[in-house]
DNA sequence: AAATAAAACGCACGGTCGTGCTATTATGCA
DNA sequence: TGCATAATAGCACGACCGTGCGTTTTATTT
């Protein structure tokens, strides 16, 4: 066995049940995700699962964290290889684009999900899906704030503020995607995205009272 | 009995159930709505509650409708007593932020909770769902397009990219609100409210290259 | 007031859920 | 190869779900 299965027989097959689960959680949402469906769909029984979480919450708060991990790869990784500043930001605009378009007109985030399905629940899993939100928003922030040092951006801007509406951005973009489809949800958020990079960069809102 | 309470025993009750399947819902949203937590609720049977919708589902429309309800009488209705155009899509925004301040930072509006839940379960709730929502943004595109009737805003835009990108700060607000409290919350969106307004108030985006 | 209709209840059924407990099988190390 | 240990299965329990049915109580009409 080489380094990279170097597993025991319980670890592989808890990646293998977490993969299984990632699916579950992403076709039908957090809550769908239930000890007997996921045994079946691992081939199973519901108690050989559940011995490798302990309890359903622990199942849920392990799916939270792939599904977090899932998204920094595959929108964050990438970004990164584009020079700080716009670049990079656009970068990772893109990316949430196309990973939200990868979930269709009938499917959501399942963090975004679990966000609002537990939003009246306090407890480990709300917590940890705030928590998990918080850290996306930071990025977010984080990137606006690079591309004002680099002078991409005006200097006056808030990149907590820019983060807030970015995120908003891509709340309606999903919505969209549900309401009218894929077309006319792409045009949307591109307009959208490309009038809001163009008032970053732009001089001031009303150079000529400068 | 006068007219106003003109309703037979089996109205009002009906009434009475929809009233704290309301709250029920507002509270833990709709699918937390089951019939034996609204039995105990209205202080009845099972059965007794069941009798009045025939089945679950027909419950949870009545329940989806009486929201969509109070959020035209809100929303909506006084927002009319505005004259046309800008003044009333301004009453619109603040109607709307006020009902989502009303849920507070642990609770989201029962209608855009449904429509993530529903989104993979395809069915009458789904479209119904969906429904309240086209509408909802269908006015706001119709307020907008007053606007622009009235010379208050540019003619150059599109009311329904207005709406789209309006959704997304309420949306956004109501994220913000759970994730950092209320006060950070009303600035952010009172700050995107206003710049968008702005925006559409303008001359044009780039008023020295004209 | 008696008769008819409507409304509410009590109860049970079949189903799914999460979760323990015990037995069995497979794994990994000496 | 044998043995300790980890992994999985089998099974049952109690809770809650939606829903149907027969009965009883409450309203409405004659």
């Amino acid at each position: 066995m080489n380094a990279a299965t170097a597993l025991s027989k319980g670890a592989a097959t808890r990646e293998l049940i977490l993969a299984r689960a990632l699916e579950i959680a992403d076709a039908k949402g957090i809550d769908a995700l239930t000890i007997g469906t996921l045994a079946d769909a691992a081939g199973m029984s519901k108690s050989g699962v559940f011995a490798h979480f302990g309890s359903r919450e622990e199942l849920q708060l392990a799916v939270l964290d792939a599904a977090a991990r899932g998204f920094t790869d595959e929108v964050f990784v990438p970004a990164v290889r584009e020079r700080r500043g716009l670049p990079r930001l656009r970068a990772i605009l893109q990316g949430w684009k196309r990973r939200t378009l990868r979930y269709g007109e009938s499917r959501a985030c399942p963090i975004g999900a679990a966000a609002i399905e537990f939003d009246d629940r306090p407890g480990p899993i709300r917590d940890r899906v705030l928590g998990h939100l918080i850290h996306l928003r930071k990025e977010i922030a984080r990137a606006v704030a690079m591309a004002v040092e680099q002078g991409h951006v005006r200097a006056d801007i808030d990149p907590d503020q820019i983060a807030f509406e970015v995120h908003g951005l891509v709340l309606a973009f999903q919505f969209e995607l549900k309401l009218f489809g894929i077309e006319r949800a792409v045009l949307r958020v591109e307009a959208a995205i490309s009038r809001m990079l163009d008032a970053l960069a732009l001089a001031r809102p009303e150079p000529v009272s400068d």
